[in-house]
DNA sequence: CCCTTTCACATACCGTCGGTATGTCAAGTA
DNA sequence: TACTTGACATACCGACGGTATGTGAAAGGG
């Protein structure tokens, strides 16, 4: 283990990765090929096939790496809050800045669901980001600072909001001003949840 | 004009877009060929390209009839309500119970932005749907129901908060419950925004 | 140290797909 | 009726995702 063998594994899999995630990212997953991916990574197909079982399968992994990287820059902002209203709002403000990168945009919000289907975007989404959501808000009801309500419905409604306020704001002619007004208006739906 | 030949050219055209959207329905844009959708409207490809520009311009055409179908249902449900911010409600109503169909789902939420981009992909929900809800909100803050704020931002918010909790009540396996409570919260979510 | 096995790829190939160029024949027109 | 137009059908192409097989260097045992 740990050899010359594994090393050269590891690095020609990574390469593949960050080569496609640079590709699908610029050119969205139905006009990249497997022909330009290897090209970029300097192997073969047979390589990219000895690594991945699919096209699909690639695709997969750099969807995991992308939202792994953006639950983790979530986690890290929300965690350096104490109050816990304060790490739902950080994280959900974190979320919407870390969303507006062109990768996490085309790859998580936009190819995401199309390609792996929404049921399967679905429930990576939800290993990877959803349940701090949910957890947050849970965790919020118990100590009473928002009312009691059924979790899922609401997490599902404000992932959303975000989700689509995000690919707004990438596309925006004034950035700045864009997000502290959807982040206003966000805030405020949040807002809207507390207890009284 | 009006004659065999173009009698037989809508009907040929029509069986495209009713086969095309069936079947993009029922398996997504990138796994159904076009020899699929030429043999179940019992045409050929040159059929098919003399209609349409491409594979993605006859999906385009199926969208801008989904689109138009799910407007009109919602304006037709908002307008026969008399008090603007019911209006409102029961517009945002209508959109969460129309999205649940399976075309809409796939062909509208998930597929749409993958196919034709999400910029272009906005421009035709704005052109056939958001234009709504900005107005709807712009006539609410003018009547002073709602407080001022930057319409859009809100109005993407809202959109995205709808799509994905449409996406999430098609997968539900309690449809009523869980539609009741995702309403609730939306309504709190809309009610934050009343004039106090 | 050598022989064998393993494995991380490379090469060659296949069926299918979206797209196009061209042919055809009936409906329209003068 | 002679001619033109247009709504397709047919035949074909390059490119794509995927697979079967070959290969040479690293690992492992005697």
């Amino acid at each position: 283990m740990d050899g010359v063998r594994s090393r050269q594994r590891e690095q020609t899999r990574r390469t593949l990765l960050r080569e496609g995630r640079r590709l699908f990212t610029e050119r969205g997953y139905g006009t990249v090929g497997l022909a330009e991916i290897v090209a970029a990574a300097d192997v073969t197909k047979g390589a990219l096939y000895h690594h991945f079982e699919s096209k699909g399968d690639l695709f997969r992994e750099v969807l995991r790496e992308v939202q792994g990287e953006v639950a983790a820059r979530v986690a890290a902002t929300a965690d350096a809050e104490d109050d816990p209203w304060d790490r739902l709002l950080a994280g959900c403000r974190a979320f919407l800045a870390a969303s507006t990168a062109p990768d996490v945009q085309r790859i998580m919000l936009v190819d995401g669901p199309a390609v792996l289907g929404w049921a399967e975007w679905r429930a990576m989404d939800e290993a990877a980001s959803a349940r701090h959501l949910v957890d947050a808000l849970t965790g919020l009801m118990e100590l009473g600072t928002i009312a009691p309500r059924p979790v899922e419905p609401l997490a599902h409604l404000l992932s959303g909001a975000m989700n689509e306020a995000a690919l707004w704001l990438a596309g925006s002619a004034h950035p700045d001003r864009d997000l502290d007004d959807a982040w206003s208006a966000l805030a405020r739906m949040l807002e809207a949840f507390r207890a009284r």
